[in-house]
DNA sequence: AGTAGCATTGCAAGCGCATACATTTTGTTA
DNA sequence: TAACAAAATGTATGCGCTTGCAATGCTACT
């Protein structure tokens, strides 16, 4: 079978008889082109089936009107949702994602490669961040990078993430409130912007509390199993906090399962337990889990808007965005 | 700022004092180009962050590279990890992931435009079905599409879905085994290819046994909350089951705990709980309930295969093919 | 009617790369 | 060493579109 080609400009222009410029006129919002010609050329184009080559055009544009979106964490328990918001809003803004996976230091850089191959005209990165290299390309590229949800230092790109550090706060100050005293931390990143802000923070807000102290931080915790198996051994080492702060909503959920379950430990009177994320889980009945409800919604679309802006400006200047999240008290914290 | 225009094929000629044509063959796998030539043009290339420009090879080879992904079930339980897959698998095989999410028809219809703009080489479709047009004009344009998870009849592309008739039987067999008699279906989506096919074959299944049959089915029931508030209305109406086959585990879970919690109904020796999809909650002691495992990520790639090996060989016969999935028995149903 | 001034259209030159074809270089064999 | 095949390289064209510039058509005004 001979793969008959798409028809181009040329074609529809011979069918209105007018001239290809002028096609690609009546496909270019605000060309200079008559009311009449532009009518024709559109029939003429709806009968051939005609759809403007974006990769023509793109190459004599030279921008491609392509994002590439480097996602990292698909464990992540909103990962489906913050991929969503990011592919519409970037659709919404007349642009088209291209999606790659990656995590390894590796994979990374050939994305990134592939990237710039690709002519993306910026790049959104979840929960990663990309090589001093390549970002360093990109700076000399002229291809924006924004970074949701992760930090490295020394790196030419602008962060979306949340205020890390009122987080903290709050939580240092409701612990305190409540009188509770020995603080445990538990995370599954160590080396999560999010983890060191809310431990800073909060490490300083109860200093200043008489008597009360962070006890211990635990690392590398990850998922509701890994929760269980932690709380389990805390108490069969004696460590005994009575607040754990949990960077992760599944593990958060796992020591719960294990107080209640495995231990028969009180929560939240001799246990307190906060989360982190909100997940869906944490609202049900069974649970009630006390956590951190992050504004996804609004870290994805200010990331997206934030890279359309400097995409449009051509600006390079990297921002540090932070936006506020909120501390939801449940059923693993005492009433006030 | 004047922004610096990209380094091309011609700047590295002209700084490895070769033709530009022997730049292009020294990035295209296989071409004749001795080793010598070659190295110096790589080393060339490397000193001017040179990349070849896909764009530019997209037009002039007349294929992007690129497949488009439309995504219509962002709820979907796995919806994270099935998209992963797909792009990862994309990627593997040497294409570029445009991820569109749709779901109404207008949308559906619009992404398919853009797809075609954007001179996609070929397109997957999440839990939707393209519109007859849509499916037409690719058809007309040579541009495959596999769907995956759904199916409309009528539409030129390809089909990939669990074998919903095995699962209906598998059902069939282990709820009579257990003699429960009366069963009642819930679903959220009427439409469902797998609702009907596990629907019709345990109705058949069942038929054949003496006194067991279907009492009552219902649809557009979804989620946690769903559950819990159908279980009540179904009890008050005083409409009893022994089994309900649920076509998603949410929805399963929600209904599970209105027994334990609201009803008191016991689990699983007065009510049999089967869902469907097999999320990691549902293997947590707290709910331990039967459900069928769906091989998504070998849907997934067989999705990619199917759609790739189209794309090279350039056919554009639809296919049908029907995976297994995989009854899983906990506690939600009797032990034999 | 003549013409300035503007809107519309056509013409042609790229955008960066692949590739058919022409040409040169290399390697092989008698 | 000559002669020829094979490999390597260069030349030139086209992929489908945008856009600067030139040519044309139209309007309104003197």
């Amino acid at each position: 079978m001979t793969t008959k080609r798409r028809n181009n400009s040329q074609d529809v222009a011979d069918l209105a008889r007018v001239s290809q410029a002028s096609v690609s006129r009546a496909f270019t919002l605000g060309a200079s082109i008559s009311a009449k010609t532009k009518m024709k050329i559109l029939a003429a184009a709806e009968k051939l089936d005609y759809q403007p080559n974006i990769i023509a055009r793109s190459l004599s544009k030279s921008q491609s009107g392509l994002v590439g979106i480097l996602f990292a964490n698909w464990d992540h328990p909103k990962a489906a949702e913050i991929l969503k918001g990011l592919c519409e809003a970037i659709t919404e803004k007349g642009f088209k994602p291209v999606v790659q996976s990656a995590n390894t230091t590796e994979s990374v850089d050939k994305a990134f490669t592939d990237f710039l191959s690709y002519q993306v005209d910026g790049v959104i990165v979840f929960s990663i961040s990309p090589s001093a290299n390549m970002s360093a390309l990109c700076f000399r590229s002229n291809i924006p990078i924004v970074i949701l949800n992760h930090s490295t230092p020394g790196i030419n790109a602008s962060v979306v993430t949340i205020d890390s550090t009122k987080v903290g706060r709050q939580i240092g100050n409701a612990v305190l409130e409540r009188s509770y005293k020995r603080i445990t931390i538990i995370s599954s990143d160590a080396h999560s912007q999010v983890l060191s802000g809310i431990s800073d923070a909060l490490t300083e807000t109860v200093s200043q509390a008489p008597e009360t102290e962070i006890i211990s931080q635990l690392t590398g915790v990850h998922g509701y199993e890994a929760g269980v198996q932690t709380i389990i051994d805390l108490w069969a080492e004696d460590v005994k906090p009575d607040v754990i702060v949990c960077t992760s909503d599944y593990t958060a959920l796992g020591i719960l399962a294990g107080c209640r379950h495995k231990l028969g430990i009180k929560v939240p009177e001799e246990l307190c337990i906060i989360g982190l994320g909100d997940i869906p889980v944490s609202g049900w009945k069974d649970h009630d889990l006390s956590t951190v409800k992050i504004p996804h919604d609004e870290l994805v679309k200010t990331t997206v808007t934030t890279l359309i802006s400097k995409i449009e400006t051509q600006s390079m200047e990297p921002e540090n965005i932070k936006l506020d999240a909120k501390l939801i008290l449940r059923g693993t914290i005492k009433n006030l």
